[in-house]
DNA sequence: TTAAGGAACGAACGATCGTGCTATTTTGCG
DNA sequence: CGCAAAATAGCACGATCGTTCGTTCCTTAA
């Protein structure tokens, strides 16, 4: 047999405690996590947990991947259906949209930005690999919606795409703390502007 | 003698931890600070630095009480020097760019929103207090511009600080993870467009 | 039927956590 | 100087942390 079969046991269970995780992750950070509490959180014990990640490093950075394949799945991907352009480039911030309101109560990509910014290691490495990795697909998305002609011809795509990127974090931040839908009131309001802007 | 002196011996040891408590903070979270680790920073026993606080929470909330009061010091009072209106809130914004390139490694205020947003607690209640008394600043400094003529008259007060917000956060974001100088000048960008788009 | 191998368990490790208690030291006042 | 009060240290507690190790259970193949 192969390195890996299909979806043996030891993936299946190793999917549920990445999904028990990720939940966790969500309420109290990446650095949050405990393998005790997670193990009974999935009704195993702590060994048994333990030994599918082999450290609380390693399970970190399954719970980080987990929730960035996650996030592609769930923005990026259904946009990819939607033409090459602006329409595609609303409907990824469409789909964000629906991501940062069933995340209110915390998103584990951001909270980790906050714990990994400022130290050295493989989670420092894997957010910022994530981060400008997300930041690539934003641009490319841009530079597409610039060369069909739906955006400015001088459009600086790093610079668009970061306004959209600091938008997200406004609806983020004010949804956790004050409430989606006012937030989504004025991130919409200033996504209307934003494209105003941009406009050809 | 009253409840406290001026400047007794009490408060002066209690304002070193206090400042050792910050700088490990901005690491590492308020959920990252250990009385033992602080204790430790400051040269004093576990339980000396502990008398200080009563609990470890009285301790988080004296911290994040800390930055809130230095950011006010920091960005707000500065700014009250200029003259009502649109200067003070540009210098209000510039003196907010100062802080956020001194707290590249992480910014107190910020780490504890994405912390405790999704909790209960005396520290979840006191961040959305803090945030919502800053958010409130904001907005009393954009009606005055807009008093002053130097904002359109129609100017929704709430969306515009959300905006100025959303940029700094995206500062924030950015110089963390990619460096400070890159995220100043898209940052900086997108104000010369928001100045522009709320002129009279 | 039995041997083999993987998966999970249970117990224990040293370390550290926050938090009490009780000494001991330091301080300020008469 | 001497004495009360405040400030800090020392020690111990139960709990939990990540991790290791040996054992048990279950599945699968010969």
């Amino acid at each position: 047999m192969e390195t890996a079969s299909p979806a043996g046991k030891r993936a299946a269970t190793r999917d549920t405690i990445l999904d028990h995780a990720y939940a966790m992750a969500r309420n109290d950070g990446l650095e949050g996590l405990s393998i005790g509490t997670l193990a009974t959180g999935v009704g195993m014990s702590k060994s048994g947990v333990f030994a599918h990640f082999g450290s609380r490093e390693e399970l970190q950075l399954a719970v980080l991947d987990l929730g960035a394949r996650r996030f592609m799945a769930n923005v990026l991907l259904p946009a990819l259906k939607q033409p090459r352009g602006l329409p595609r480039l609303r409907a990824i911030v469409a789909h964000w949209f629906a991501w940062a309101r069933k995340h209110q109560s915390g998103c584990v990509l951001l909270s980790a930005t906050s714990e990994y910014d400022g130290r050295d290691g493989a989670l420092h490495d894997a957010v910022v690999a994530q981060q400008a990795g997300w930041r690539g697909e934003l641009q490319k998305a841009i530079a597409q919606a610039v060369d069909e002609g739906h955006l400015r011809a001088d459009t600086d795509t790093a610079q668009l795409a970061f306004e959209i990127y600091a938008l997200l974090l406004g609806l983020h931040h004010d949804g956790g703390l004050f409430g989606y839908d006012a937030a989504q009131r004025h991130t919409a309001a200033a996504f209307e502007r934003l494209w105003r802007s941009w406009q050809p």
